[in-house]
DNA sequence: CCGAATCCGTAAAGATACTG
DNA sequence: CAGTATCTTTACGGATTCGG
């Protein structure tokens, strides 16, 4: 994935826009939530996957990888055939999770305003 | 620019990643936090490319562009010679801002560990 | 001159198809 | 089952041009 780095010169890898651009990537915040409200306390590359019918398994694959990285889940490997691999989240995905809750309901209470104007600027010519 | 819309059957048009997404791109949030932090209650055009001496003309006009048809800054356009365009944030902006801070603040507390995580998978060899 | 629009090139993101 | 190899699309930067 490369998952490359922002940078400028005034704000050297800026941690903040770092850690948001990776977080906000396509699938990241849908696994952290799928993971969060799984109950569960693990579940497998497959379970993921049938909560998600639309992401690829490149990008689930990707997207895992780079969240172990970054310390947001675990990946535990059981060397079996069929092989078996377990995510989990780390206390630090515990713990993004109530600023997650208020940006949602941010989300939540300004998605309409936000939509249409979008449309009014986009749909000159639609 | 194109700012796709990310889409996925689940939740079509989830208005958290959707909005979050755009936000986090390489450069809006940075263009939020100039206007904030100038004080002044708008900024021209070369203002702000002067604040962010990395950014494209390119990349600067098209992302005032998008946060402006998301509702994040107004932007006033004067006829004049030589032309001047202010920008400003709105109120939907400043909105954002305790949710950004807080998350500023999760960041600032856990960048370095998350830095020092990506490092420890990503320099395998470097 | 200021604030873009346009064209072009590169590299990263992401989808489709295949493998140990 | 859990990924990788290959291909397409999008984001982004640089240079140039343009209308006022």
């Amino acid at each position: 994935m490369k998952r490359s780095t922002i940078q400028d010169s005034m704000f050297p890898g800026c941690p903040v826009r770092n850690i948001l651009a990776r977080l906000c990537d396509k699938w990241a915040l849908l696994v952290i939530y799928i993971l969060d409200r799984s109950g569960k306390e693990n579940m497998r590359f497959m379970e993921l996957k049938q909560q998600m019918p639309d992401i690829s398994q490149r990008m689930l694959s990707m997207t895992l990888r780079t969240l172990e990285e970054d310390g947001y889940i675990t990946r535990t490997i059981f060397s079996e055939i069929p092989p078996r691999v377990e995510y989990a989240l780390t206390e630090r995905a515990k713990s993004l999770k109530p600023i997650l809750d208020s940006l949602l309901q941010w989300s939540f209470e300004h998605m309409d305003d936000i939509m249409s104007d979008r449309k009014k600027t986009v749909s000159v010519n639609d």
